[in-house]
DNA sequence: ATTGACATTAACGTTAACGTAAACTAGAAT
DNA sequence: ATTCTAGTTTACGTTAACGTTAATGTCAAT
C-alpha cells in the first residue's frame, strides 16, 4: 500500500500526453507529489482524480468549470453552513449534467428516426428490386 | 407557408450572435438563400438544420464532426449502395452518441455519490448539535 | 560511470470557434 | 428624404487546451 505512478505510466494508462497532465497541474486541478530530484510522482487518490478531471472533459465541461466541481466536493468542509451551501451547488450541477443528458436522449431520438427513414426507403428499394 | 427568417431572428431564437451563424454557413453547415438586396433568408429547414447544429454542439461534438454527420444525412442518397453506407455509418454515430451517455450517467452517480457522503456528514452534524 | 529512457521548466506555436471593429449597404419607419 | 436599425464583407483579435521544441536534469540498468 503505497502504490505510485510516473507521469507517463498516466499519460500512457488514460492515452493522454504528459504535458496535458502538467497543464492540468498548471491550472490547478490536480497536485501530485514530487520525487527527491524533482520528479512527479502521483498517487492512487491522484490517478483516481484523473479520472474524474476526464470523465468530466468527455461530456463538454471546460476545464475552468470542472476544477470547479473539483474543488468543491474537496475541501474539508466542516461547517454545517459550508456543508449546505456545498450540497445545495452540487445539487445544482448534477441538475446540469441531468439536462445535458436528456439533450442527448433527444439528439439520440432525432438521429434514430432520420435512420428509420433511411432504412424503409432501403426497405422499398429492396421491393422493388425484385418485382 | 413562406416562412422566413433574418439572420437576427435566428440569433435571437437561439441565442446565439449573427457571427456564430454566419461562421456556420463559412463552415459549409448551413445555406441560407438571398434576398434580392443581398441579405441572408432563411427558410423553416435552415431553422431545422440549426437547431440540429446546436443540438450536436451542446454535447461537446466538433462542427466538423456535425458537417459530417448533418452532410450524411442530408444527400440524396437513392442508390442502395450508398443508402446502405450512410445507414452503416449512422448506426456508428448513434453508438458513439449511446456511449457518450452511458459516460455522464457514470458521472451523474459519481457526483451523486459524493452528495450522499456530504448530506450524511451534515445529518451527523445536526445529530450532535442536538444534544 | 556511462548510457538511454524518461523527467523538468520555459516559452513560443497552433487550432477551433467565435468576438470585434471598420467601412459600407439595405430596408423599415417617420 | 432622411434617419435608424439591421444587414454585408474583410480582416484582425481572443481564448482554451493543449503541441512542440530546446536546453537540461534524473533514474535505472548495465
Amino acid at each position: 500500500m503505497e502504490q505510485t505512478y510516473t507521469i507517463s505510466d498516466l499519460a500512457h494508462e488514460f492515452d493522454i500526453s504528459t504535458r496535458t497532465i502538467r497543464y492540468y497541474e498548471e491550472r490547478g486541478l490536480i497536485h501530485p507529489g514530487r520525487t527527491e530530484g524533482g520528479q512527479r510522482t502521483y498517487s492512487r487518490k491522484d490517478r483516481t482524480r484523473l479520472r474524474l478531471i476526464l470523465r468530466g472533459k468527455r461530456f463538454g465541461f471546460s476545464l475552468e468549470e470542472i476544477a470547479e466541481m473539483i474543488n468543491m466536493f474537496d475541501q474539508d468542509r466542516s461547517g454545517k453552513k459550508q456543508l449546505e451551501v456545498t450540497i445545495q451547488y452540487g445539487r445544482k450541477k448534477i441538475k446540469e449534467v441531468d439536462d445535458k443528458i436528456q439533450d442527448m436522449i433527444a439528439l439520440r431520438d432525432e438521429m434514430e428516426s432520420l435512420l428509420q427513414d433511411f432504412q424503409s426507403r432501403l426497405k422499398q428499394i429492396k421491393g422493388e428490386e425484385s418485382r
